[in-house]
DNA sequence: TCGTATTAGGTGTCTTGACACCTATCAACG
DNA sequence: CGTTGATAGGTGTCAAGACACCTAATACGA
């Protein structure tokens, strides 16, 4: 939080807009959360980055996906998700294999254990996820939601 | 192997939760509206992280910050803010000095250098956070803020 | 006052992320 | 066809982040 703590006593203006604020608490707001779900994710031995791609995956099915398809699906831009699926790979979460019909494409799959590690995942992360927002009501989550859809759809509106 | 797309058709329940959609929209905003302002900074050869240590430090004025305190005050969590500050004083736009009182202590301050580079930061800043969330009106604003503030704020309520 | 715990800061080392650049394949048009 | 541009994927390289561990200074109770 960009604490202007001096200068907001002084001037009695914690924010230089409420644009500003609502960005910071937004930003604030999604690291801890994300922090959260990291420290689960770490006693399984993956990144947040990495789940992201194995729900993808688990999505997409036995079509599988492209690395393109990947990097446009995800939470958090990311480039060089090259590198993440070969990571995802050498833990034998994920499986590549070049499009026949189309020589430049590389499909990758969930493997069984990637199928299982999420399945393994569902509940403590539905769980952690329950008990971090827990204190909203239902109405509050879905306008929650609302807004910062709204908000992230900037160039799309006038 | 339950194919989570097929489910979620099935049950028309794209999300496992409210919750997880409410967290998968805000770190999905956050991320979006960060990039933008990451793309900015970067004009001006410093990153978000550095960005927010400045705003920190000009907040503490003349009186300076050590170290954890920077590391508590930051937007996103950030172990080795050592070599972040590292990084901003060979930057030339922080100054350490050890104290004298406790010689543990390191206090950073803002250079006059980093201070106007803020001032010359300031006013972009606030406008691409305005272009952002121009389409959201006052009163969308100051729910989006009630609702991330208090979402943050799981461990604090019973 | 000595030894131990605590607190502040820093370092070594490995992993990840970022960015520019490279190769292979395909498609479209002359 | 063959050339050209677009698209998909990958690599080299450096900076930044993550994590465990280390040192110095202070606080404090036996």
């Amino acid at each position: 939080m960009p604490n202007d703590l001096l200068r907001d006593i002084q001037q009695s203006k914690p924010f230089s807009s409420l644009e500003e604020e609502a960005f910071l608490n937004l930003a604030r707001t999604a690291s801890a959360l994300g922090d959260g779900l990291e420290l689960l994710l770490k006693e399984f031995g993956i990144s947040a980055a990495q789940y992201n791609v194995l729900r993808i995956l688990r999505g997409a099915g036995q079509a599988g996906l492209c690395r393109n398809e990947i990097r446009d699906r995800l939470v958090a831009r990311m480039p060089d998700v090259t590198r993440l699926l070969d990571r995802l790979e050498s833990l034998g979460l994920v499986r590549r294999m070049r499009d026949t019909e189309d020589r430049r494409q590389v499909g990758t799959f969930l493997t069984i254990a990637g199928d299982k590690l999420l399945t393994t995942l569902d509940e403590p992360i539905t769980n952690a996820h329950r008990k971090q927002l827990r204190h909203l009501t239902a109405d509050e989550l879905r306008t929650l939601i609302a807004l910062t859809t709204r908000a992230r759809l900037t160039h799309l509106e006038p």
